[in-house]
DNA sequence: AGCACGCCGACT
DNA sequence: GTCGGCGTGCTC
């Protein structure tokens, strides 16, 4: 008796286990661990997971596996354990844990039919269904308000029945062929025999005797202008055949990537690169930080690591922060590794990230390049992780399973006994405090490669320009470099450090403030529409021609959008030539990377964007940079909104004078004593550390206490509270005297889509059973969790406070 | 999740 | 007595 083991495509709490399910014979020899099966699941059929295979169940009556999906394993061994893991540790269900690691169209789509079984006459209502079918969709009952126990009468009495139909979305792309079926002496035979007049029909059979090399149909009909016709009668001659071949799409296909051979290495750079070398040639788990100023050559010490990792027969996986940000990452490891790059990118089709994906399980690659989802790649043989711009807060995703990529990275190195890369000009305090306590190994490189100094900054205060009688969104200082810039007909990138700080509008009479219905936010000014909009739901209504509340004409925009300051700017500075970047203008496919070219060819003079912008360029030309607000986001309710200021201004600072011409940077800012400013101006992220490790923990914040954020919301303000409280309650008295546990506390946004939003924040240093604590907490709510409209998000390891 | 089952009030 | 609404519990 052979019985799998499965996980079921069920996300609830009561199914998060395993099935078991005997396999028919016809699948003994084809199934195995990892693979996905359709199995019956009550009533329904659903997917699952096949995790283990067993010969004995405590269950007596086992039911059958219906089928197998996969010729392989899509899930390895490794990959089993690691979504156990992501799952446990997130506190998600194992089911989604899995789903997570594979690319979306390996997910089933499931679909109902309802099938007729007699001829007898069906009740008029099902009948007018039928007419004259014999197999409707199921939506077609909901669709026509038939009631459901009319159906269930007709399924009872046996005049039709359900079929539950589960599907593989997984499609793979094919290209039809052509080759001759006969020898070279029979196709010169045939040739003889073709009618005079079959021109084309020659020209092919000759193609094929000096060449017997299938060739694409599409090739062919273009090759020798011709059409599907002439195939056709070839094929029905019995000279040649055509067969459907399977083909990846080619995402980079178009574009030729320059081969590119290992740099010189700098003193400083060996030294890096020595410890690693050693870890990888050692074959043992290690973390390393490496730690390097922007311009330093980070990437040049991966691709060299890579190239050892690869010569020892291992593969290699690289994170980069949202890889369409950096199409110059890209090209700089295909042209490197060439073929044996896959590329992770979240602009691919769900088809194209599948033939990716593809291409690293059959191990047809050897290295990915990838945003977060890449440290799932399904390599049997991993010899170094790279996660570069460590700090990244994408690396943290956001949904369930709420999983930080980092931590599963180093979770993958323990398994592959290889190194972890986490390479950052600002690492997180995190990591840094745990590399000086050796946890993590330390490399530093604090010289550029090119030797030129880190671009000279200077603070402009704000409220000074103000005071002089400038009342621009531009320093006098920032005007007159941008001006001196193009005369020298360099380039310039401007930042709207736009987090937190939105176009909303006001009325200067009565000072209301236009705020979402649904949600406790202020509504965002859109120009290209003239329409007010919800950044949270959907919300939107068309700008107020007077104040809602008094019915003053004196209502107007605040705050500053791209679309504002581009207009102020070519005010300013008309001769000017600005591209602008922002959620706008990029968010048709590829638009990104064409605006950016478009920048590089010098057809524009200033960049102006938000965030976006801030990383991973690499512009010759580009030797002023400007940032309008630095400090907009440091107000933000977030422990982390100084390093986040201070990463960013450093981050971006870094686009300037990264070649020949030497860079300068403006930093705009109404707080210019702030910390986080100054030392981003001069390039002191050790003192940086330092204050800020003294701010956290003297107000008990990570690193030196960990945070775990449960958040409750409810359409009802009072029910949100009174759970939130009882789960306070609960975990102050099963948790440890020194843990605190705080709240309820609003969320910082504490209404959105008309649910009320509450949090408790549990601050710890060492809590064993903490997981199995939270879950108690939450049990007599979880029933209400099904029917009702409460929803409680754990947050193991956040990283957003909203 | 999604479905059946079973209990209870309202109605033919 | 029967219909339909909803809470409860199960799925190998």
């Amino acid at each position: 008796m052979i019985i799998a083991q499965v996980i079921v495509d069920v996300p609830a709490k009561q199914v998060n286990q395993t099935f078991d399910y005997l396999v028919p014979d016809k699948f003994h020899d084809i199934l195995e661990i990892g693979m996905r099966v359709i199995v019956p699941f009550g009533p329904r059929k659903v997917m699952g997971f096949v995790i283990n295979i067993t010969n004995d169940s405590k269950f007596k009556r086992l039911r059958k596996i219906i089928d197998v999906l996969d010729l392989t394993p899509v899930l390895t061994d490794e990959m089993i354990e690691l979504g156990k893991w992501v799952a446990e540790h997130t506190l998600s269900y194992y089911i989604t844990a899995y789903q997570a690691m594979l690319p979306q169209v390996l997910k089933a789509a499931y679909k109902k039919e309802i099938v007729r079984l007699t001829e007898d006459e069906l009740i008029p209502e099902l009948e007018v269904l039928f007419a004259g079918r014999d197999v409707i969709n199921f939506d077609e009952i909901t669709k026509a308000n038939i009631p459901y126990r009319l159906v269930q009468k007709a399924i009872q009495a046996g005049d039709i029945y359900i079929n539950y139909i589960v599907q593989s979305k997984a499609t793979k792309k094919y290209i039809t062929m052509v080759r001759p079926i006969l020898e070279d002496y029979q196709l010169m035979e045939a040739l003889e025999d073709l009618p005079k007049n079959a021109k084309k029909q020659r020209v092919i059979i000759e193609h094929f005797i000096n060449q017997s090399e299938p060739l694409s149909q599409k090739e062919l009909i273009k090759r020798y202008s011709t059409s599907y016709s002439t195939i056709k009668q070839l094929k029905q001659k019995g000279l040649i055949e055509t067969y459907q071949q399977e083909i990846y799409r080619h995402p980079y296909d178009d574009k030729a990537f320059t081969k590119t051979y290992p740099l010189p290495l700098t003193e400083q750079q060996k030294k890096a690169i020595q410890p690693i070398k050693q870890i990888i040639h050692k074959e043992e788990h290690k973390v390393v930080l490496l730690h390097g100023v922007t311009g330093s050559g980070k990437t040049e010490i991966y691709l060299q690591a890579i190239q050892d990792v690869l010569n020892n027969g291992k593969e290699a996986i690289v994170l980069v922060p949202e890889i369409s940000l950096t199409p110059q990452m890209v090209k700089r490891f295909k042209g490197r590794f060439g073929e044996s790059v896959a590329v992770f990118h979240s602009a691919l089709s769900a088809g194209e990230k599948y033939d990716e994906w593809r291409k690293i399980y059959r191990g047809e690659v050897k290295v990915v390049v990838g945003a977060r989802s890449a440290v799932f790649a399904p390599f049997e043989n991993i010899g170094i992780i790279i996660i570069d711009e460590e700090h990244e807060v994408t690396y943290k995703q956001e949904d369930q399973p709420r999983y930080h990529a980092r931590d599963v990275a180093i979770e993958r190195g323990l398994y592959h006994q290889c190194p972890v890369i986490l390479g950052s000009a600002t690492p997180t305090l995190e990591s840094y405090a745990r590399a000086l306590k050796g946890v993590y190994q330390l490399a530093v490189l604090d010289k550029r490669t090119n030797n030129q100094a880190m671009p000279e900054v200077k603070i402009v205060d704000m409220r000074q320009e103000l005071h002089a009688g400038n009342r621009t969104m531009f320093s006098r200082l920032l005007k007159l470099k941008i001006e001196e810039a193009l005369k020298r007909k360099q380039q310039i990138i401007l930042l709207l450090n736009r987090r937190g700080f939105s176009t909303f509008v006001m009325c200067r009479d009565c000072g209301q403030v236009n705020e979402c219905p649904h949600c406790d936010i202020a509504l965002t000014y859109h120009k290209s529409s003239h329409r007010l909009k919800c950044h949270y739901c959907s919300y939107e209504e068309p700008m107020p021609i007077v104040c809602p509340a008094c019915q003053s004409e004196y209502i107007r925009y605040f705050g500053t959008g791209t679309e504002r300051v581009e207009e102020a700017l070519t005010k300013l500075i008309p001769e000017a030539r600005i591209i602008r970047m922002d959620v706008d203008t990029t968010r048709r496919k590829g638009a990104h990377e064409r605006l950016l070219e478009r920048f590089r060819n010098y057809e524009a003079d200033i960049l102006l964007g938000t965030q976006m912008i801030a990383k991973g360029l690499d512009f010759e030309n580009v030797t002023l940079v400007g940032v309008l607000t630095a400090d907009s986001m440091l107000h933000l309710p977030d422990f982390r909104s100084s390093e986040k200021t201070f990463q960013l201004l450093t981050q971006v600072s870094g686009r300037a004078g990264r070649h020949e011409l030497p860079g300068e940077v403006i930093i705009q800012t109404y707080t210019p004593e702030h910390y986080s400013i100054q030392l981003a101006s001069q390039y002191d992220y050790v003192q940086f550390f330092n204050i800020e490790m003294r701010l956290r923990r003297q107000f008990q914040y990570p690193p030196y206490v960990f945070i775990s954020l449960i958040t409750v919301s409810h359409p009802d303000h009072l029910t949100a509270i009174n759970i939130t409280e009882e789960i306070v309650q609960y975990l102050s008295k099963h948790l440890a005297p020194q843990t605190s546990v705080l709240g309820p506390t609003p969320s910082p946004i504490m209404r959105i889509k008309d649910r009320y939003r509450y949090q408790c924040m549990i601050k710890y240093k060492k809590e064993r059973h903490l997981k199995e604590i939270i879950n108690m907490a939450i049990r007599p709510f979880e029933d209400q969790m099904n029917q009702d409209e409460l929803q409680i998000i754990i947050d193991m390891q956040p990283y957003q406070f909203m």
